[in-house]
DNA sequence: GCGATTAACGTGTATATGCACATTATCTGC
DNA sequence: GCAGATAATGTGCATATACACGTTAATCGC
């Protein structure tokens, strides 16, 4: 039997938010193999990033600056805790959880961001600075289309 | 305390994964609530339709078609096949399996398909048929990333 | 036709995602 | 200051995603 991508070739699908979702496997797959060497994946590397810049951070603040939804966030903060490049200890106030970037943490996210420049930049050589921009403002404003 | 979103307003994020996954996102949601009067998601339905045109399909030659990845695929099945859309019996081949709709399964895919018809309709007139045409080039040429 | 290769599939493990529901603590209006 | 509203979090459940590894069966080279 022939290879399989012989008997099934890739056509375009009709359905927009499929398309939208295997863009999103693809670039997803690109960055996490960039940033394989660093041990995380673009989701992490981000995470504490954006818990790089708002030190000290509660889960829910969290998840609002990223956008995640605050019981994944919950959960997303888990391996990266046991890795120990993050703790989860308790707030000032009794309801909340302040989370906090560790040395590790720290040099862990200093090191994948040189890996996401690399990443960034092969991708703006790929589309093309005008296609990525015009892509940008596309994607802003199908995120808009989430209430 | 004021409400979080006041906080910690939306900024666009400097990374183009993110973009893309955070758009994916939203129009997972966006589509998913439009279907949800057919009990099924984006992705359930894309698989019944997919399997609907390929039937009888192998495991392998669904992934394909979808450009899922195999394992998923299989995973994808179970709660499909649990709600008796579709049934997985042993393959001409010892080695494959035959996947093929139910009655059940035909009928709520003809069914989420009418809902996907205003979804599709509803963010082609949310974005313009000019942007839309736009953004599925971009797409199309980011999926290309994954190998 | 036999051994090596390849094809198709299943499963363990891990991450990511979000809804519904429950818990606990703060805050607010009176 | 107490009752009800609200805020922050945790958890059960379900789905989606994919890599590594193992299994079984067909195929191919000779």
């Amino acid at each position: 039997m022939k290879h399989i991508d012989t008997v099934y070739p890739k056509k375009p699908s009709p359905c927009n938010c499929l398309n939208v979702r295997r863009a999103s496997r693809a670039v997803t797959d690109f960055y996490d193999t960039v940033l394989k060497p660093s041990g995380l994946t673009v989701a992490q590397l981000s995470l504490l990033l954006n818990l790089k810049a708002a030190e000290p951070a509660t889960i829910g603040g969290l998840a609002a600056v990223t956008r995640i939804d605050r019981t994944t966030m919950n959960r997303n903060l888990k391996p990266l805790a046991d890795a120990g490049l993050l703790t989860v200890s308790p707030g000032g106030d009794s309801r909340t959880r302040q989370v906090a970037l560790t040395d590790a943490g720290r040099e862990a996210a200093a090191k994948g961001k040189v890996l996401w420049r690399e990443a960034q930049a092969a991708l703006k050589e790929y589309l093309g600075e005008e296609d990525l921009a015009r892509l940008t403002a596309l994607l802003a404003k199908l995120e808009a289309l989430a209430p």
